[in-house]
DNA sequence: GATGAAATGTAGAACGTTCTCCATATAACG
DNA sequence: CGTTATATGGAGAACGTTCTACATTTCATC
């Protein structure tokens, strides 16, 4: 604003690390030493530099940043925003970030293993610093030779032996065997478990964990040698479908756990709505604890896996990685139970 | 693999333009152009370029693309992925962008001004090509400062005046009305709002526009005497309070349109606990269409702004800008009701 | 053929950082 | 005072693209 502002030799209006230098009377050099905190710098120096950042309101480019060194972002792959699980995973990823000098960037998938492909590709082509990636589809091998480009965490994806990166869980198995416990404290026997049509299972998948952990739990009850499992497709009508018909079995089981909560309140709904009483007739136990089963108008009792908490511990992990760990590490998180109503009738009835 | 693999000199593993170029037989530009389809490329230059890409599986870097050129990724900013809103949006978003090839990277601000400032302020530095802001809280002047820098399009944030960048918006004063005829079509003379706490208005802001719709169709219907609004706090646990002081009023109204599903649905919730039998006793219409509005369970009526439509034209409005349209443009979508049993009691009871 | 216009391909300078040497100044030590 | 270590600051080459300006070729047209 002054008379001598026409110095700046700039012909455009961006400010860059030259901007600063030439305000600061230093080499650009000296600048990108102060903004990555590097060794040799003076206090003199570091406070010229940094007040110069400071009137001249300098934001390094993060394209060109990647084009060298770090970017200090890291990316977040989800498969589909519509499972009440991941905005939690978010939430903790943010968290643990937002002290930092890291940002996330989020691509979703729309569980298409093709986009997630290209978004996994997009984001190291960014230079991004890692990835954390939330129940990926792609197989192992895939993974690996991804994280051969770029620190890679794992959430929702159980592969203990994967040595290229490391993985975060809620342990699956242990968190069907609680449910299944508390099915049989309840006194329920006939029990049966609905899981994910089969499309979409490899072993590494939350949902062939959770099936395990349903057999080993039956198994231990002495319910081994029947321990069902019922296939949901995932398509919205055909799961209707599928749901109505187990609802009207005549040997429809006495107790249900479903893989998900997403599933576990459909079937809710559909049972009101073909007179099933819950739980005098049918008792559900859902895995996720999202907010909707906390709903009085719910009141599905399910297992909690605090995806906040997975989300922070993926973070550091990915943190730690980044800065230089190359040792896999395989994370596994207890889950717990919330007991509602949908477990067993209270004596304040369901229906207010 | 054959004998005369030697002849690359590229030190590295990484298969750049220049590889490709070297692979071909034509120059780093020729390579550039194929990419970029540009001007001035014969189809026998095209075909060899295209080979050597395919062969060699070559990715340009987009950190090297933004630094020079468009970086064909748009971002997307959300305030809060919790709201079953916006996962719609996003699959609008991603819908019209799977065939081109841009891609989204997702920001989600968790509704702190802070970090949604330093969040497009890193897209830009991203040099992303453009900018999906979805309900930003951010006043219109700064975002009038960012769309200097970067092609933006707003998603519920109703400002027709905005010269700098384009507005997308269901008629959330229409769609109030709606809610309010329908509500009057019922009978209903006796009709509250339930809006968002003070804090949270610009006049920007859907809640606000929703709220002078209520008021207008309130008028009209000879109520506008009486057209009271109840404001609810976010915080969960004053929300909570707010509404149980609501329903036990010995005034309650006899419906009540609310501003948004997430409060109609706990509303829902907390009037089953406290004996409030709906819709004999309370009427209430929500505002989303969320998909928990639709479970059998929950059945609440609700005005559906079509998230998915809102962000497939929002894409596409920014893409006409980032391909050089400059003249605003505002668009406004008109939203439709959902009419469910919360809203009047069916022959066939809410209760199964 | 000669001439101009249009089409095609290339060289090489940006873009804004990081980071590896170097050069210098200062301190420490015999 | 030399000599050697240490701390500080700077030059300049990457990084992998895009894109302008130019050189060359091809094609009509007279």
């Amino acid at each position: 604003m002054s008379v001598e502002d026409k110095q700046k030799p700039q012909r455009n209006d961006r400010v860059t690390i030259r901007t600063v230098a030439t305000h600061a009377g230093v080499s650009v050099a000296a600048v990108s030493k102060v903004m990555r905190n590097a060794y040799g710098v003076s206090e003199a120096l570091r406070a010229k530099v940094t007040d110069a950042i400071e009137t001249l309101g300098y934001r390094p480019s993060r394209a060109a940043r990647g084009l060298r060194g770090r970017s200090f972002t890291i990316g977040v792959l989800l498969i589909d925003i519509r499972n009440p699980f991941l905005p939690e995973v978010i939430a903790g990823v943010n968290g643990v970030l937002a002290p930092s000098h890291y940002q996330a960037m989020i691509g979703v998938s729309d569980a298409r293993v093709q986009l997630e492909t290209s978004l996994i590709e997009s984001m190291i082509d960014y230079k991004m610093d890692g990835l954390v990636l939330v129940a990926p589809r792609l197989p192992s091998e895939i993974l690996a030779k991804f994280a051969a480009q770029i620190p890679i965490v794992a959430v929702g994806y159980h592969d203990a032996g994967a040595t290229a990166f490391d993985t975060v869980n809620a342990d699956d198995q242990r968190g069907a065997e609680i449910a299944v416990e508390a099915l049989l404290a309840c006194g329920y026997r006939d029990i049966e478990m609905l899981s994910l049509g089969e499309r979409e299972g490899h072993a590494v998948s939350v949902v062939r964990q959770r099936e395990i952990g349903y057999r080993r739990a039956m198994q231990r009850g002495g319910l081994g040698a029947s321990a069902p499992i019922g296939k949901i497709p995932i398509a919205p009508l055909k799961r209707e479908a599928a749901m109505r018909k187990f609802l009207a079995r005549k040997d429809r089981p006495r107790a249900v756990f479903c893989w998900s909560d997403l599933d576990a309140i459909t079937l809710l709904s559909l049972a009101m709505e073909m007179g099933v009483r819950v739980p005098e007739d049918l008792a559900v136990i859902g895995y996720d604890n999202s907010s909707t089963a906390a709903l009085g108008l719910v009141n599905l009792a399910s297992i909690d896996q605090s995806g906040r908490e997975l989300g922070q511990i993926a973070t550091r992990a990915l943190i730690s990685r980044i800065e230089g760990r190359t040792a896999a590490e395989h994370i596994l998180q207890t889950p717990s139970l919330v007991s509602r109503n949908s477990l067993i009738g209270s004596e304040d009835a369901r229906q207010g």
